[in-house]
DNA sequence: AATTGACTCGTACGACGTACGAGTCAATCA
DNA sequence: TGATTGACTCGTACGTCGTACGAGTCAATT
């Protein structure tokens, strides 16, 4: 999260000089332009293609510009990564007393998210909890609680859940996505069949229905919780 | 897990030079010298610690020397990733129908061992599949089918553990530890305290028995599972 | 005695994060 | 009106990183 520091702009008063360009020639700098440009960049490139220089670049500004709105690098990655974690919420039309099938959606949503923009999952093993992300697991826990789990088991119950999207999302990221991947690990395996015989056998790693695998898991888990 | 270039050592015929020192003094390099060196660098600094040249220092060769023995980088990482993930087995007392006692110690086993070195935890993200993770896939897998999960539900089984696993481990990790970020992190969620008011109540953050919870969660999910 | 091949490492290059301090210009004040 | 301030920009420079390259050393082999 790393506060931005005591120099950095706080409210800014109003935008006052004029772009001598023609307007959206080269909008004003911006934190919000900065973690947005930031966001395409990783996108682009994954975490390694995310360079101050790069995205001062895209930004159209000097690099040692982008060090008046945020403290340092480490502040890029945290404000992006919180900034795509944003939830918009349940649906409306959901039926309110299904609280199952909340959860589900919740978790599909998160799970979404992070999947979008992969290298969230390389991230999140460092500080994980942004503004959206507390909101989320305030969602998670009131749902659980209406649906009946009880006080000394909800905080096993939301770390269950949370390690099951966690755990599902990054294993997702970095495996699979490329065929060229999956015939490696393919090769690999067989090549070492007769060590591995029932993974090899039960094609762990290429029956790749992670979308499937992921609501079954879930699935387990949920039928797992105990209710009073 | 990247392997080594066609001209690394492969098996090197015999060690035949004679260190010009006392025994002792400066072993010869070796790739297994080498990894265990890196991982005793990761634990005393993390992930940022590890340089090329504070890794040759510390294995007192020239920094160029270790690419002899190992492509890159990331090479180095992927080794001493699986390197600390070897399995030593169950324990010979263990009884030998408790199916559920099995798989507890073994999940509980491989926590342990990544949280030794948590550093693991920001590595796993990219390239798991080592030789040593294969075998514990192997392991549970083999546990599962004796207890009796069907073979349509076994990869959902499998995913669903490793994932309690891999989220719980990556969470633990990374909050924790510290009781100055345990006391941040109090700070920030009771000034929001109105803003989320079901996770500050349960103090999710807190009340860190992350054990109990690992355990507890566990225990949700094997309930969960389906036996035939 | 010459050759090979396993191994070591000094030097150098390009890229990175960012400290520092000098610049620009609108708004404010005298 | 002229001087001052403070918000913002950015060129330069430093130290550190991964690693390409090629020259070196030395035991074993021919």
């Amino acid at each position: 999260m790393a506060a931005k520091s005591g120099r950095a702009p706080g409210k800014r008063p109003q935008r006052t000089r004029m772009p001598s360009q023609a307007p959206g020639d080269a909008q004003p700098l911006s934190l919000e332009r900065i973690v947005a440009t930031a966001i395409e960049l990783l996108d682009a490139e994954g975490v390694d293609g995310l360079t101050m220089r790069k995205l001062a670049d895209r930004v159209g500004s000097g690099a040692m510009s982008l060090y008046w709105y945020v403290d340092n690098k480490e502040t890029v990655f945290d404000l992006a990564l919180d900034s795509v974690l944003e939830y918009r919420g349940l649906p409306q039309d959901a039926d309110r007393q299904d609280w199952r099938g909340d959860v589900v959606h919740m978790l599909e949503d998160w799970r979404a998210s992070m999947l979008r923009h992969p290298w969230t999952t390389s991230l999140l093993p460092r500080r994980a909890l942004g503004p959206n992300m507390l909101h989320r697991l305030e969602l998670l826990s009131r749902t659980l609680v209406t649906a009946g789990v009880g006080h000394a088991e909800l905080n096993a119950a939301i770390w269950s859940l949370w390690n099951h999207v966690m755990g599902a999302t990054i294993t997702r990221a970095s495996f699979g996505f490329s065929d060229d991947d999956m015939a490696a690990a393919q090769q690999r395996l067989t090549r070492l069949g007769e060590q591995y015989p029932t993974i090899e056998s039960a094609q762990l790693l290429l029956d790749s229905d992670w979308d499937g695998a992921f609501r079954k898991g879930l699935g387990f888990l949920l039928d797992g919780l105990p209710l009073r």
